[in-house]
RNA sequence: GGUCCCGUGGUGCAGCCUGGCCCAGCACGCGGCCCUGUCAAGGCCGAGAUCGCCGGUUCAAAUCCGGUCGGGACCG
């Protein structure tokens, strides 16, 4: 059963607890993204140990491989995975409309336009009012996956947050056929949230509604009224946010105000550093981003005071320079080797560095959000966002 | 003394027999950019070689011929 309580505000900005079934997550808190029910590179005790309070995974995936049935055999995601903190998982909507040809998943973001996909922008992906057609990016069988599917999949999954089956619309198509996703989105999260009553989860599991629209305000804002009508127990914001920081800045703003005060506020997919810092001065209160651990295995540890947040270890330390990642971090790399190894183990190829990178950059995540719950007790988010201001590159 | 292999960007190779599609291809390395509900331990871009050297044949040679230097194998 999730319990969301609010301690401190500051603005919109508030800090509270989400409670858990599997413990709480302190928000604003950050969801570390464990796909295919694992952290890339790192265990999730190591994960634990660092501030993690929380692992989002991924129906598709799941389903996919090993089938969402065998984790329910093995007693759900914690138990398989072995996870004793707060689990979410995401219903796979945003893959359904992504995995297909090419990378939609850049046209979504905003990062580059595919004219294909102009006038017919979902065409691999069979879509009509029942649900969603695809094919397995493991095997090319054709999968279906329906609102009430969806559910019955995070049911098995049996995560403390479950999030409604959506179609993202990518940002370069006409505003009627947003509108009408939009629309449709909605019937969709009605029928999520009708299937998840009547397996009477909400005792287990909680339902997120998921806010769409687009760019657009009147379909933000259609979107985000006709899910606050429902009785969901929290609510994402997803969809295309644009191609800007000022673009999901602008949709947070105007969203926020129209979802229940009482309920949390999910971000989906967004965390670069002053990204959460952002989010939470506009009343987020939970967010969750492949970023940190993607750009670890990359090579790139996250800091302050480095363009981007961003440190290529690839190429640290060339000049001679060695030393922690981060003075003081408390994560593994930190404490026991400088950038000078860890420049080694990236260009060798070794796994080490992805562990200790991914570890340090959920470390980082995680002791950021700390500092902007104690920022908002203390009244101070908007110190703490000039203080962490992005570097621009020299 | 004789026979035979090899010599192509930083490294390892491909192309050579059947000359032109090679101002030379691939891998790794190197440099830069990218990664925000993860098909991503990945992707994109770039720099870098007058093909050991000299000469010849030819309209045209990394490719054929002669010589030469260097490395290696084997036979005596």
């Amino acid at each position: 059963m999730l319990r969301f309580e609010i301690l401190a505000e500051q603005g919109a900005a508030r800090r509270g607890r989400i409670h858990t079934d599997h413990g709480v997550l302190e928000t604003p808190g950050f969801f570390a993204v464990a796909t295919r029910a694992a952290l890339k590179g790192l265990d999730a005790a190591s994960a634990r140990r660092v501030g993690i309070q929380a692992l989002i995974c991924n129906t598709y995936h799941l389903e996919l491989m090993p089938g969402t049935e065998a984790v329910a055999e093995r007693g759900g995601l914690h138990r398989f995975m072995g996870w004793d903190g707060v689990a979410a998982t995401d219903s796979g909507g945003f893959q359904v409309f992504s995995l297909r040809h090419g990378q939609v998943a850049d046209e979504i973001k905003g990062r580059r336009r595919l004219p294909a996909l102009a006038e017919e922008p979902l065409e691999a992906v069979r879509l009509d009012e029942q649900g969603a057609d695809f094919r397995s990016y493991l095997d090319g069988s054709r999968r279906r996956f329906t609102p009430e599917s969806a559910v019955e999949m995070q049911r098995r999954l049996a995560a403390d947050i479950l999030f409604c089956l959506d179609e993202c619309t990518p940002l370069h198509v006409t505003r009627e056929y947003t509108a009408s996703a939009t629309e449709r989105n909605l019937r969709w999260a009605r029928r999520c949230l009708d299937r998840y009553q009547e397996l009477e989860m909400a005792s287990t599991q909680a339902l997120y509604g998921i806010v769409h629209g687009g760019i657009h305000p009147e379909l933000r804002h259609r979107s985000a009224t006709g899910m606050a009508a429902m009785l969901f127990p929290g609510f994402g914001i997803g969809d295309c946010l644009g191609e800007t920081k000022q673009d999901w800045y602008g949709v947070v703003d105007m969203v926020v105000p129209l979802l229940p005060r009482d309920r949390p506020r999910h971000l989906l997919g967004v965390g670069e550093p002053d990204d959460l810092i952002e989010g939470a001065l506009r009343g987020i209160d939970t967010f969750d981003c492949a970023m940190p651990t993607r750009i670890a295995r990359h090579g790139h540890a996250l800091v302050f005071g480095r363009p981007r947040f961003r440190l290529d270890l690839t190429t640290a330390g060339r000049a001679g320079e060695d030393g922690p990642i981060e003075e003081g971090c408390p994560c593994t790399a930190c404490r026991q080797v400088g950038r000078a190894y860890l420049r080694h183990l990236h260009r060798a190829g070794e796994m080490l560095g992805i562990s200790l990178t991914v570890e340090h950059n959920l470390c980082f995540t995680a002791r950021l959000m700390e500092r902007i719950r104690e920022a908002i007790s203390a009244g101070a988010l908007e110190e703490l966002r000039r203080e962490a201001m992005p570097v621009s590159p020299a």
